[in-house]
DNA sequence: AATTAATATCGTAATATTGCGATGTAAAAA
DNA sequence: TTTTTACATCGCAATATTACGATATTAATT
């Protein structure tokens, strides 16, 4: 075993989850947040920012990348990093979505 | 390695992550969906429900627990788990606040 | 008291994730 | 043209997660 059984879920409960879990590391909160902050956004600032080695970076970027969250452009010989805005919003969406379903306290408790 | 180093981040940073983490598998966002749609939510409707073995529904009740985003209290053999309210509320106020970040796009892009 | 029912926990196999050094690649600089 | 810079990718070791059968545990039922 070991791996995730995705088709017992619906298709938009598997989507969610997987959003949420390519967030759910810290290495990609921080790196999102210093996209964020920065007026320009290099990759190569994150490996002096996060205490992480290029390549591991490198893979979490990869993996914002894969849910479309962040895109990179290249520029010379650097790549840009930003927040694809519609996306980021499309995401809020979702999340809120989820989160407004309605979860009054049932009878049994 | 394998060890996620949440030494280099901030608290916020791993806390938020965790969260996003324990919502981030589509068996636990199935397990929140069915808590909220029944009007009674006992553990023993979810092993039906969805095609997972008791003792991985178990786990993931567990895990789901682990944040507080839901509460079991035991009602003779059974448990009933429910939604916290309060929690399930701040974790929706703690995705906002990391959400409405402003996330206008930068120049070099 | 023995049995059944509902769940939790343990142990373990399969797989996934994290992190990094080494190496590849492509553009700029020398 | 060689070297440097800024990444990306590969391959691997360490660890984490997922899933489940087997086995507690605890309360109701018989």
């Amino acid at each position: 075993m070991g791996i995730t059984k995705t088709d017992m879920y619906t298709d938009e409960q598997n989507k969610l989850a997987s959003l949420l879990k390519v967030l759910g590391h810290p290495a990609r909160i921080a790196i999102l947040q210093h996209i964020i902050n920065q007026k320009t956004c290099i990759c190569n600032d994150l490996v002096d920012e996060l205490g992480l080695a290029q390549a591991t970076i490198s893979q979490h970027l990869k993996e914002l990348k894969s849910i479309g969250i962040i895109q990179g452009s290249i520029d010379g010989k650097s790549v840009c990093y930003c927040i694809e805005e519609k996306v980021w919003k499309q995401f809020q969406e979702q999340f809120n979505e989820f989160f407004n379903q309605n979860v009054e306290v049932k009878k049994c408790c």
